[in-house]
DNA sequence: TCCCTTATTGCAACTTATTTGCAATAATTA
DNA sequence: TAATTATTGCAAATAAGTTGCAATAAGGGA
């Protein structure tokens, strides 16, 4: 797997250090971060990071997969830094940690099941679990 | 099931024109809807309605479970009536119509694994399937 | 290493989206 | 029908996200 300075540079980005920053900022936390919050820890790695830049940099790393969004009941845009392979995340709802899972498998008989019942034709599925860490409990 | 007026009056809510605007609005809609969208269906049937009270409505009918809220890529504020028992639900990515279907019992396997592996108790989850309707085929 | 080209940034201004205070209104209950 | 009080709509305030544009800084080549 490339690391994200490769993916930006096969895409034709630059590697640049608003981008560094934010990177850095997801690569650090342990939960969900909205852009206001990836912003205020940016900008003291980058002192003239601007919160515009922040959207525009999670925009592009969204579109190369290299972060993923989560949705919670209150705040919907949360970024977390994608992990390798994993397609689901698990969210506490104490403190915001959150984990990614495999089990794509799980999902195909029931997703079958659906498209029989339904007549829809599935493309894509978005699940997310919601608990309490170990931390919080 | 109680209608959703009785969900009201046990809630100790009134029963106005506005929530049956939005509530009429809710049920004849085919896909889910955002706040905006419902203001503007919901004017023809209560002359005064605002955008206010539709958001209010919808807060209120999300804290009783009349309503669920769905989430896609672009819009994340979309909102759909509960349907009975039901708790997933399957978006169209073409025409935004979605329908809602039973399978709380596909997870619990799944949802066991992760509990072993992450130490995360699982509470709730958010399973949202998107494809292409039958009539979008 | 220095230059050149051009992607990227930050500012400022703008557009939505959502929230809140408050007086007027309308749904209940007696 | 009247009294009580939840609810509404307006106006104004926030918050969230977007866009135009000139200044800046990657990074590929000389
Ligand atoms: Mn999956
Ligand atoms: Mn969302
Ligand atoms: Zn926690
Ligand atoms: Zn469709």
């Amino acid at each position: 797997m490339p690391t994200w300075e490769e993916t930006l540079s096969q895409a034709g980005c630059r590697i640049t250090e608003p981008r560094r920053a934010v990177m850095t900022v997801l690569a650090q936390a342990e939960r969900s971060l909205v852009p206001q919050e990836i912003f205020a820890l940016g900008i003291k790695l980058h002192a003239t990071l601007s919160l515009v830049t922040v959207y525009r940099t999670l925009e592009l790393f969204e579109e190369l997969s290299l972060v993923r969004r989560v949705h919670q009941d209150d705040k919907c845009h949360g970024y977390l830094l994608t992990a390798a392979g994993h397609r689901h995340v698990l969210v506490c709802e104490g403190c915001g940690r959150a984990v990614e899972f495999p089990g794509q498998d799980d999902l195909v008989a029931l997703i079958a099941r659906v498209e029989e019942c339904t007549g829809y034709q599935v493309e894509a599925h978005l699940l997310q679990l919601v608990g309490v860490c170990p931390h919080c409990q």
